[in-house]
DNA sequence: AAGCGTTATATTTTTATAAATATAACGCTT
DNA sequence: AAGCGTTATATTTATAAAAATATAACGCTT
């Protein structure tokens, strides 16, 4: 997935999207994240470790995620072959993917000011 | 200042635009407001109280930003009429504008898929 | 039935952030 | 020169977030 941070030199600017749901973070940059490393490796432990997360941590968010949608985003299996895994449901692929597009938005709309403003800073 | 969390029964979405300058936080959601309560009030102390956050805390993040700057974004006196006061700068009035019309359009570019993206969640 | 790799879960420890507390300095006003 | 309200700064304490550690359970494979 593409960094969420955009540099020019040290220079940065990071957009945000958090979305919460009663007191809970339902969905944003980290549980985007994870929600693509899952779909690209099947699991829930090799995403986490791809992040560098500890998969007490990727669980913890997983289940947070399900919790706050109506559907689930990513449905896991324990035991089994290959001792389980995880994939995304339609939902998920979908949530995803409107954050995704948000993150773009968000990012072309202040693309100008960001320029302008950008000047006003120590390089 | 307006909210910068918008909301929809207990979901809300927040757009967080965070400027980062060698590891320091040149800008953001409170800074941004904590300038527009100095420029309100006139005293950095005065604003501090109105976010209900320490007078030290805000001090500080006015150091950070008048060093992340070309310019400061505050000037502030101590001693004389008053005990003393803060003004924001041309450059910070600047930067105040610039940031709110980054978090204007983001919000712009991101409500239609955000429309999309709540009925997915559990209301 | 033993082993494997994974998910599932609780508990403790560490770390980072924010808050609280305390004190000094400043320069006008009276 | 004493008092005032503010800025300026260091130090300590508290809080919350993340990480680390540990253990169990699951169901296929062999």
């Amino acid at each position: 997935m593409k960094k969420k941070t955009y540099f020019s030199g040290s220079i940065a600017l990071q957009i945000r999207l958090r979305i919460t749901l009663k007191r809970e973070i339902a969905f944003g940059p980290g549980k985007a994240e994870l929600l693509q490393l899952v779909d690209e490796t099947g699991s829930i432990g090799k995403a986490a470790s791809r992040m560098k997360m500890s998969y007490m941590r990727a669980w913890s968010l997983v289940q947070t995620m399900n919790r706050c949608f109506k559907e689930p985003l990513v449905l896991a299996t324990h035991g089994g072959q290959g001792g389980g895994g995880a994939e995304l449901t339609e939902t998920g692929r979908k949530a995803a993917a409107l954050y995704q597009r948000m993150e773009k938005a968000s990012l072309r709309a202040t693309t100008a000011d960001w320029n302008q403003l950008r000047r006003l800073l120590r390089s």
